[in-house]
DNA sequence: TATGAATGAGCGTTCATTCAT
DNA sequence: AATGAATGAACGCTCATTCAT
């Protein structure tokens, strides 16, 4: 019988979350291996048992990262057709996420991810633009988004803009209250929606 | 008679040219200098002649980089107000940009840039933002664009859009080509001055 | 049971010895860091870990060693009163430490020390002359000692012959028997006690 | 015809001098090759015209330097006998040297040289002290001077103190007046008198 | 002949990874 | 299974020496 804090799927889970911390704040080349392992309450040693190397961890937290936001931000909902309340959850949700994992939202924006991500996780990349994607497409097919842009594209801008919002609230251009976020979600809609 | 290849301002040119490619790519933790004086035909100990140090070395890039693209960008333009000829004549240069010096909008766009930038590379980022700025503001104030959306949000927002337009083609999610462009600039456009 | 070898104690230990016997035949300027280690039979970064630099690892050579010898020097010995017998024993005493352990007495008189001796370094440079420089005071106002020489004085030419009679043999200009030992001593407590 | 301040062996001697100087402050392995060219008002590769290789500099500023003292020391004496009055004068001579010329003095009497040293160098330090020691020698065997002690080892402390004399004045141990250098110079030459 | 920019081996130090305990 | 001391390759940087000018 052993302690259920000692469970080996909570010490992975504790090295996740301690490394996503440290990877999101000091970047991933500028964190050693050591303050990761401290930071989850475990020796060297110990981490090297829960993952084969820095670069598989570094993968681990990234694919989990990007799983914990598709499930933050996908569970129980309809995605048959993205009107404009589907958006605006959507929106809600992604802000949220944003607001209160700040960490992980930002872990997942780094750009120097590409010299350690292995082919996994570039697919996991996939499994949440994916299905936004198909929802522009279906929309854009039952008329209700606007067929001007194309589905790739309409996903990109839009990801984007969301993405540059918070990247510039990250490095103090600004304060994002929650009309600012109403007023971007409208937007973001608008050119979704009406793009001519 | 001496070769212009030569010229010491040459040397240092050549060295930022080189510093931006393989930063590009590889990320700037995960450059070292060989690499660099290699690629700019030159020793190790030659670049330390004209940079002091790897991190003074990456904030000239940074600085140099960023002006060039104020400069290709903002050269020769009546920044008056942000009419819709002007706007396209911006998307135009932007694009343009993007598109023929990749590694430097790359590079521009690497998120963990703070843990080595010093204060006038942080001093840069503004220079090109800031004139972006006013300029939409003025826009606002001439009732060209909407006021719904506060000056810097707009900014983000539309920044964060083109980044991730070119984000998305350099990752493999999309190919753009030139109606692509035309229509997400006229999607951009719609929400500085439409946003309702 | 662990074998007494395997102590961190005992490792900084022979980190110690192996350094001052390198520094004391190559210089601290001469030496690289991987010999000391692997005089210490340890690998490079192990020795980091007993010494956060070479410079730590110098100072403590410095005040570990200047802290033998005063030890060698001064345990057990009455000091109130610097007359004949104690200067015997103590003269003893520094050719019995200058003979066995000449790497260490030779490492104390290289004289580029101060490019890298910290505060506590140069402090402990007096803990050893304090006490005989108070000796020679005692002895001059007991009357023991000539009051020609000021004490400072005094114990500069002292401590210098003997470091140069040392430093001769070093260098081979002269082969030490015990006969010049007791000599060169009585010759020194003229020095002291006669100086007219 | 050339200026006279252009003489091939004005040079040597302006980079000599030089070396000395910034040898003497920083020692031999702290000091880079360009400064002391800097110091000599000449280019790295002019040095390089007149000494092979660093090593060749410092042996010649050693073997330079101890001529210079020598001569500084014996020239224009008579050296049949070391009485009383000669002694003095090469003391005085002596203290006029160190106090006058103190990089030269401290040079020679740094103790890492041994890295870096050739033969002849080695060879030049016999040539101050033989005649010094000689001159003991011949001393004793007149009767003049006491011949408890072997010449080598009167000289050895000689040497010793009057080197401790000054290494305490530069380490701050000490301000010597000339109060201070007589009263030196006579307990001096008790030791090599009165020695019994 | 004189220059000083260029070279590259070698320095002090770090850190991903291993393994005796 | 867990620890953390030990390893050594690789980093950023220096500097004795060379050589195109």
């Amino acid at each position: 019988m052993t302690t259920p804090s000692a469970t080996p799927d909570d010490k992975r889970q504790r090295i996740l979350a301690a490394a996503l911390t440290v990877f999101a704040r000091q970047g991933v080349h500028g964190t050693p291996v050591p303050p990761i392992a401290a930071a989850a309450g475990i020796s060297v040693g110990g981490l090297y048992r829960y993952f084969a190397s820095k670069e598989a961890l570094v993968n681990a937290v990234f694919q989990d990262t990007k799983q914990a936001l598709a499930t933050h931000l996908l569970t129980d909902l309809n995605l048959t057709t993205l009107d404009r309340p589907l958006f605006n959850k959507l929106w809600c949700r992604l802000a949220d996420f944003a607001r209160h994992h700040p960490d992980a939202f930002r872990f997942l924006e780094l750009q120097d991810h590409h010299s350690y991500l292995d082919t996994n996780s570039r697919l996991s990349e996939w499994q949440l633009l994916m299905p936004l994607r198909q929802l522009i497409e279906q929309g854009q097919q039952a008329g209700v988004l606007s067929q001007h842009l194309r589905p790739e594209v309409a996903m990109a801008l839009f990801w984007g803009a969301f993405v540059g919002l918070f990247k510039a609230q990250r490095l103090g251009y600004l304060e994002l209250d929650s009309d600012d976020l109403r007023q971007a979600r409208d937007a973001c809609w608008q050119v979704l929606s009406h793009a001519s």
